[in-house]
DNA sequence: AACTTGACGAGGG
DNA sequence: CCCCTCGCCAAGT
């Protein structure tokens, strides 16, 4: 029933989850992301996954691409929307609407470190 | 079941 | 630095 579509998502669902600890005022690129999944993934399906995503759960506006610009430029209706987002976020575009990864650009091991955080007892945190 | 599309990325000119 | 081409794979038609 249900749990047949559950598990049918389960290829986006891995998408989001990073998505979703993406820390405000930082980005990550989709092929960043298709990198950390492994196999199977790529900035192709991974970008194809973001724009399915819930834009109510998931932060979609963390993730740019490779150029640290927004590819929804004429997409979404507000023109620049994801930018405007982002820089109100705290993230600074230059006049070709290009962010400096070098700042911004979240590392994938710092996900992993989170998600041991995540595991652990916060005891010992 | 096959073809087309798409929120990408790397490489070459 | 900008533009074009190819590869990549899921989802929609």
């Amino acid at each position: 029933m249900e749990d047949k579509q559950v598990n049918e998502q389960k290829y986006r669902r891995r998408v989001y989850e990073i998505v979703k600890k993406i820390p405000v005022g930082r980005v990550m690129t989709y092929g960043q992301i298709a990198a950390i999944l492994g196999e199977g993934y790529t900035p192709r399906t991974v970008g194809y996954v973001m724009h399915a995503a819930d834009t109510e759960n998931v932060p979609w506006q963390r993730v740019i691409n490779s150029q640290g610009a927004c590819s929804t430029g004429r997409m979404t209706v507000p023109v620049n929307l994801q930018q405007q987002i982002l820089e109100a976020e705290g993230v600074k575009f230059n006049e070709k609407s290009r962010c400096d990864l070098k700042v911004y650009q979240w590392s994938a091991e710092g996900f992993e470190e989170k998600e041991k955080e995540d595991e652990q007892p916060s005891l010992f945190r």
